[in-house]
DNA sequence: GTGAAAGCGCTAACAG
DNA sequence: CTGTTAGCGCTTTCAC
């Protein structure tokens, strides 16, 4: 191998096998016609130089990537871990090669901005958005010119495509439970808006499945025991159970509950937490597999030009009955 | 903005602009002296037209890119997860710009090849590799081209740094703990070498230090729950305590346990798991924080030229006492 | 089957 | 302060 294998190039391999540069491309991509001796040489000399294409060069004369990008949003929460974990796995099964930029939370700002620029200089080929945290509106310049799959949130633009979660259906699903368990007034925990759109989304769905059960709305930041407080003194003054948009949020709760002695039903929301079974968490079981399967799926397809998809789907997922979401005891 | 965004180039910019094409450059990019008046009429163009820069290009013409490239294992374990999570925060505040590339769980195989390939084609300025799947030997011919830091575990090759986790230290604190809580005969379960190579150099620091312990060392596969029922044989015949290489199969054998009735002390290792406090794991707490932190910066540091730091650096978490792994109960 | 030549879009000396 | 001039390393017609 050279001493310096970065700085070797197609020129130099080409030399060495004694053959001109074009055909040494050629030979190296398994492109166009070549003599397999040629292949072999010229493949086995740039083997043994070390060389490494150069992607910006080929890139660039090649005009545009394979690549296909992937916005993410933080993966210390369990639930991007997951959803990241499958997206790559589907994409490399899909023979889409990935690379990710991460935004941490940072809302509509410069983060988002910078990484989507990013991407976008690369020329991707095609674009997965896993955050909740960037705004359709910097997407929808670019739809019509590479591929944007939403994915794990709902997406406004038409023009945009989506695999998300049936978040009201979510809702719903753990509404009923409670109602079922005999809660007549609930605390409904999750985050404002402008924090985490994804938890209020969660929380008003929560809301609205409520009915006429008697609701108090805690909305917060993004801290998982932000507004803890809050939930805890409604418990005193007669909510029967805690119903938070995430199962962090959950465990913040059940923390505080087992401090203070205090004993109330909760849920959450995610289903993903390893362990959860083991903590008996109330939860719903949100369908990551599904959407990441779906996305990268849908992208495929429309990297091959292949649309007949309505552009916007949700997926279901299930409730997780659990433990910590009990029946009243009537005194 | 442009029907085309990504079509337009300097060139179009510049034209638009009235100025030639290392004049819009220089404005784009803030080099050398311009014109403030110029300068602002660019920016507004640019933005006007939706400019975004090939970045093929200019990599190319640069000699290089400023991005770091990181490789992952996959996400999906919260270890992983956190760390991912916390280089990549390191890096933002470092100002160093990431992509990643993820490696399944393929030792030694294509992918780790084919992920290297694209980072250094990328010519990433410089190397993160917080995965255990990628060998030395790989890397090691590009040490001395591009810095290369190796995080969350040790690197046998002088060549290439290391920020990793003192594991033989931390089984210390486990195989310790195990003793004063009276027990002489564990078992340790953990993956085999070929598995990972992480968790069989933690179950081997566990048995080194268990010393006079009667030790029965169960080696598996991947799965959480691969060995747990030899494991629970081993109990069965006397063993007070099931120590294991990784939280997650902590968990796996608290699950079987508690299907069986029995009861018996564990513990795990990593202490990153969201709920592991109300689950009352005992474990030790791996410093993924300092490990991230220090590979980040060692990193930056390398990048501006300054290297004065041992090439491999260990750091120490700390035990999480939990209330899984017990006191012997003497009959 | 192979080589020569013309760029891809951008940057970086240089002059002016 | 701005324009001109060479490329960066690779791919890709197009002739031979």
């Amino acid at each position: 191998m050279a001493d310096r294998p970065l700085q070797v190039t197609v020129e130099d391999v080409a030399r060495e096998a004694g053959v001109s540069r074009s055909t040494a491309t050629r030979a190296l991509r398994g492109h166009g016609r070549i003599a397999e001796a040629t292949r072999t040489r010229v493949e086995s000399v740039a083997g043994r130089l070390g060389y490494v294409p150069n992607l910006a060069a080929s890139d660039l004369a090649a005009g545009g990537t394979g690549v296909v990008g992937l916005m993410l949003r933080d993966a210390a929460n369990p639930v991007y871990g997951a959803l990241f974990s499958r997206i790559e796995v589907a994409a490399r099964d899909a023979g889409l090669e990935l690379v990710t930029v991460t935004i941490g939370a940072d809302p509509g700002g410069e983060q988002q901005v910078q990484a989507l620029g990013r991407l976008l200089g690369m020329r991707v080929a095609g674009l997965l958005v896993a955050t909740g945290g960037v705004d359709s509106h910097r997407l929808e310049p670019f739809a019509s010119e590479v591929p944007i799959v939403r994915v794990g949130r709902d997406e406004p633009s038409a023009a945009i495509h989506a695999e998300s979660y049936d978040e009201a259906w979510h809702g719903g699903l753990l509404a009923a439970r409670a109602h079922e368990l005999g809660h007549a007034r609930v605390v409904v925990l999750g985050a404002e808006a402008a924090t985490s759109f994804g938890e209020h989304e969660r929380a008003e769905a929560l809301v609205a499945s409520l009915g006429a059960t008697r609701v108090d709305r805690v909305a917060t930041g993004a801290a998982p025991d932000d507004g803890v407080r809050d939930a805890l003194a409604a418990v005193d003054a007669g909510a029967t159970a805690v119903l938070c948009a995430s199962d962090t949020r959950q465990l913040a709760v059940l923390r505080a509950l087992a401090e203070r002695g205090v004993d109330c039903s909760t849920s959450g929301w995610d289903g993903i937490l390893p362990g959860l079974d083991l903590l008996g968490l109330s939860t719903v079981r949100v369908p990551v597999e599904s959407a990441a399967d779906a996305a990268v799926e849908r992208l495929a397809a429309l990297l091959d030009g292949d649309v007949d998809l309505p552009i916007h789907r949700r997926w279901r997922g299930e409730l997780l009955p659990g433990r910590t979401l009990r029946p009243v005891e009537h005194a």
